[in-house]
DNA sequence: ACAGATACTGCAACTCAGTCTCAATTATCG
DNA sequence: CGATAATTGAGACTGAGTTGCAGTATCTGT
């Protein structure tokens, strides 16, 4: 199902409008190659000639979130920051401290273990964040090996 | 090496000073034995008869957890909460988005797998969080079986 | 033990992401 | 076409966390 139809599909069943602003919103979120903030989107969307409010953007990306259109990652200090993930499946994300730089992964196998452990202990899994921190190759080599000491828990990022 | 010595050792090698507030801060923090919100600490340490600033829990948090006397869990919407680590190894979470509930589970394959990945990626691992969300057991009863629909994504915790 | 250097504390003002209220606007259903 | 209910933008507001400042306490060297 095209992403727009099944967003348009979303809204009708929960009897909300598919409002010019939603589909301007929708349009460029798809059309992002990356992880972006909420005033990232605003900029994308001011630069394509459109104008929209951080209230509406704040409104809008739950759906698109609840939608599985999109995807919603928990950053440190609250910063949440968003990716498309139409015709993508599930990943995880490493952090780099020193850049900033996300690098995607994914493990059929720490989904299959994970989904064990729930089971375990009777849990019902709804979604889930496996978010790995430290330094991409390139900054790991310029900071030099080893360094750093212990994690300094996301107080970056 | 016992705890107070240790986090007295990092603040001499960081030339940090031993207050009272400090040495309180650690001795209530120790005792705890539960994941806390830096309110819940405010309120704990007020009940044991002392006074501290939030300021000065902001403040001193970030070092018992670089000292790795604690760990910090960040929780959506950047509320963070933190549990004692003495004598205890490394574990993860899961949240009940019903009631709040914090279940801790650990699996070495899981990380086994995640030592792999950054292997592969060239990734300097420095720490993760992996947090699961869903319902425990008590609240998916409740609700009935599956019911909720998509992960709402850490809109709540 | 003392003094000087330096870090720490509490307070209150501030930041920043995100939320909410409200009046005006707009999509949707019949 | 209306009526009805959802949506929008603006700006006030919230809540976690941070910061500047003036007074205070700890630590270091002697």
């Amino acid at each position: 199902m095209h992403a727009a139809a099944r967003f348009a599909d979303y809204l009708s069943r929960k009897r909300l409008k598919m409002t010019r602003e939603r589909r301007v919103i929708l349009e460029q979120v798809l059309a992002a190659r990356g992880h972006f903030g909420v005033d990232d989107l605003q900029e994308i969307l001011r630069k394509a000639g459109h104008t929209v409010s951080r209230a509406s953007l704040y409104r809008t990306l739950p759906h698109l979130v609840e939608s599985g259109l999109v995807h919603k990652l928990e950053m440190a200090k609250g910063q949440a920051r968003y990716e498309p993930m139409v015709g993508r499946h599930h990943h995880d994300h490493m952090v780099c401290l020193e850049c900033g730089k996300i690098i995607e992964f994914e493990s059929r196998e720490i989904e299959r273990l994970q989904d064990r452990v729930c089971r375990r202990k009777r849990f019902s899994m709804t979604g889930h964040t496996h978010q790995i921190r430290g330094y991409c190759d390139g900054c790991a080599g310029r900071r030099g090996p080893r360094a750093g000491g212990p994690d300094p828990q996301a107080h970056r990022v």
